[in-house]
DNA sequence: CATCATTCAGCAAACGTTTGCAGACCTGAG
DNA sequence: CTCAGGTCTGCAAACGTTTGCTGAATGATG
C-alpha cells in the first residue's frame, strides 16, 4: 500500500507561513481582525499544501456539525420508495447548497427504545432531525416538542403535539380528487385507505372524501372502504375485495398512487378495463403515475420542493432565525386517462 | 424555550463515581484492565446520569468516525430512483447493524472539481466511500485506486483502474434475456441502449446481446439499436423511433426496466399490444416491473442484497481484513407476461 | 513629545475523548 | 521481613480546532 501523504494540520500552516496557530484559524473563519496581507499569505500556504481543516476537531470546538439526519419509518426497503426518495432528493439538494451534510436514519424499534434519536443530538453528531412519514405510533416525538432540539416533520403533521412541520394541504387534495369523480357522475366510489388510524394526513384524505359525498348527497357506505396498507400488493388485494363485495362500484379512489397502481393491475387481471369499467384516481403523483397504462389521474404533490423547503426551514430553526414552522402547501389534481374524464365538465380542476 | 438539561461529560462520570477520567474511558471501551467492581460502579453512574460519549471527541481521538459515504451520480432526483434506492436500503441496513452511519453524497461537478471526495476522507469525516452508478466520465476515481482510502464500486466496475467492486454478472444476465427472445422465435429484436459509451455494465449487456445474435445466426443490424438514456421518457422516444424505422420488429430488449416500461407506454399509445404485437424484456427487476400491465419479463438483480454485501465488504476493507474485493454475483431471468413466453420452449431459464 | 486609539497577532485555555507509561497496592514465596 | 510479580488505576500528553484576553506596534492628536 502506498505510503499515504502526510496530512497537514493547522500547525503546519502556521509554521510555514510564519504566523501563530490562532491566526490561521482566524483566517479560516474569515475573521476581519486579520489584515489582508497576512490573510493572503496564509491562504497561499493553505492552497500550496492543499490543507483541509479537520471537521471533527472543528465540530468539537464549535459544538455543532452542520449535518442533518433524515429519519424515515421502518418499512421494507424504505429508501427504495419514490415517495421518500423524492423528498430526500429535495432535502439533499438544498442541504448541500447550505453546506450541510445528510445522514440517513430509520426509526427502527431499537432506534427508538435506546433513545438513539436523543443520542444523535447529545453525542453532538447532528444538528437537527427531519422526520418523513411519522405516524401516531411514534410516541417518542413528543419528547422533541419542547423545541430544545431542532426537529421537523416533513409532509406530515400531528394535532397531538406542537411540532414543526411542512405539509401539503391533504384535505384540499382529497377534496379535489373526490369531487372529480363525483362530477364525472360516479356515485358508488370505492375508497382504498391506508394508515388511516395512525397517520393524520391519511385521515384528512378520508375525511375530505366523506365531506364530498355529503356535499353531493351521496350516502356514505362503510362497505366501500377497504385498507390497502399503502402498498401495491395491498392495493391489489383491496381492489379485489372491493369489487367482489360491491360489483356496482364504478370508481376507485386510492389514498396513494402505489395502491392505485396495484388496483389497476388487479382489475387488468380480472378483465376489467380502466377507465371504461372502473375509473381510478390516486394521490401523490409519483413518476410512475404518468407511465402507467392508462396514465393515472392523481393529486400532484411537489415532493421534491417540499423537501427543499423543509430543509431550508430546518436550517433556519437551527440558526434560531425562527422558532416555529408550520407551513401548508397547496396541491392540485393532475388529470390523465384513468378516469376517462370528460374534461369540459370538470372546469375547476387544474390540469398540469 | 426550556432550559436544556446539562450534558454530562466523562469528567462528571469520573467525579461521581470517584475514579479518574481514564478509568471511565477504559470502561467505555471495554478495556479488560479495569476490574469488574470498578467497571460496575462506573457503569452504574453512566446509567444513572444517562451519559452519552461525545462522538466528535471520540472521532477526533480515534481518527475515524464509523460513517460511510454513499455516492451517487448527478441525475434528476437521484434518490428517487428505485434502482439506487434498493441498493441504498441494503447498504443502510447492513451498516446500521455494523454500527456505521450513512452519509449521502452526489457526484456533482463541484463535488469533483473541488476534490470534495478527498476532503471527506482527509477531513476525517468518513471512513470510506461506496459509489453507486459510476461511469467513465468520473475520472476522479482513478485517484482512489491506490488503496490508500477505502473505496468501493457498487454494482459496477471498470477495466481501466484496479478498484474494489461488487457487481452483478451483467454479461450473463444480458445473455439470458436475449436468448429468451431468440428462443421464442424473434429474429428482429430492437435494443434500447443507455450509457453504453460510458458505463461498463451497459456495454456488457449490449455485447452479450450481440453474442446471442451471433450464436443464433441472426445478422446484427445497427439500425435496431437506439439510445433511451436510461429513463422512461427516453424509453418512449426510443421505442417510437425504433418502431417507425423498423416496422418488422417483433421484440424489444431494453437495458433497464425504466426504459422497458417507457417503451410499453409508448406502444400502448401507438395501439400496439404487448406481448401479442411486440414482446418486451427489461433488466433490473425493479418493483414496478411486476405491477406493470402486462407484467414485465426481466433480469432480476438482487439489488438490496448487493447493497448489503457491498457494505459488508467495505467495512472489511476499512478494518484491513481484506485489501481487494472484486466480487461477481449471478443473476437470472424472471419470466412474466411481457414476452408471451411459451415457457415450455425455454427450458433452461430459471423462473422465479 | 507624550498620550491615546486603533489595528493586528499571539498565548493559552477550552472542546471531550483515548492511551502509553508509570506507579500504587496486594499477594505469596523465600 | 524483603522482594518479585501481578493486578489495577491515574497522570498527562495527545487529537486539531476555536476564541477570549492580552499586548505590541502603528499612526493620529493635542
Amino acid at each position: 500500500m502506498s505510503e499515504s501523504k502526510k496530512r497537514y494540520t493547522i500547525k503546519d500552516i502556521a509554521e510555514q507561513s510564519g504566523v501563530s496557530l490562532s491566526t490561521v484559524s482566524l483566517v479560516l473563519n474569515d475573521n476581519p481582525r486579520i489584515s489582508q496581507t497576512t490573510r493572503a499569505r496564509v491562504l497561499k500556504t493553505i492552497e500550496r499544501l492543499g490543507y483541509q481543516p479537520n471537521r471533527m476537531a472543528r465540530a468539537l470546538a464549535w459544538r455543532h456539525t452542520r449535518t442533518l439526519a433524515v429519519l424515515v419509518p421502518q418499512l421494507r426497503h424504505a429508501f427504495a420508495d419514490v415517495y421518500f426518495g423524492e423528498i430526500v432528493s429535495g432535502i439533499y439538494d438544498r442541504a448541500s447548497r447550505l453546506g450541510y451534510k445528510i445522514l440517513l436514519e430509520v426509526a427502527r424499534n431499537e432506534f427508538i427504545e435506546s433513545k438513539e434519536y436523543l443520542q444523535l443530538y447529545d453525542q453532538k453528531f447532528i444538528d437537527g432531525i427531519m422526520f418523513i412519514g411519522a405516524n401516531s405510533r411514534h410516541r417518542f416525538i413528543a419528547e422533541l416538542a419542547d423545541g430544545t432540539r431542532p426537529f421537523l416533520l416533513v409532509n406530515n403533521y400531528t394535532k397531538e403535539f406542537d411540532l414543526n412541520y411542512v405539509v401539503s394541504n391533504y384535505r384540499y387534495g382529497g377534496w379535489q380528487a373526490a369531487k372529480h369523480l363525483v362530477r364525472l357522475g360516479h356515485r358508488r366510489i370505492g375508497f382504498i385507505a391506508g394508515g388511516v388510524a395512525e397517520i393524520q394526513t391519511s385521515q384528512d384524505i378520508l375525511e375530505s372524501f366523506k365531506e364530498v359525498l355529503d356535499e353531493s348527497g351521496i350516502a356514505y357506505d362503510p362497505k366501500l372502504i377497504v385498507d390497502g396498507w399503502l402498498t401495491e400488493e395491498g392495493g391489489m388485494k383491496a381492489a379485489e375485495e372491493l369489487l367482489r363485495q360491491n360489483p356496482d362500484v364504478t370508481a376507485i379512489f386510492a389514498l396513494n398512487d402505489k395502491m392505485a397502481l396495484g388496483a389497476m393491475k388487479k382489475m387488468n387481471e380480472l378483465g376489467l378495463r380502466v377507465p371504461q369499467d372502473v375509473a381510478v384516481v390516486g394521490f401523490d403523483d409519483i413518476p410512475q403515475a404518468s407511465f402507467a397504462i392508462p396514465g393515472l389521474t392523481t393529486i400532484h404533490q411537489p415532493l421534491y420542493e417540499i423537501g427543499k423547503l423543509a430543509c431550508e426551514r430546518m436550517v433556519e430553526l437551527i440558526h434560531g432565525k425562527v422558532n416555529r414552522v408550520q407551513e401548508v402547501i397547496p396541491i392540485y389534481l393532475t388529470v390523465r386517462e384513468s378516469c376517462g374524464a370528460r374534461l369540459k365538465e370538470a372546469p375547476t380542476v387544474k390540469t398540469v
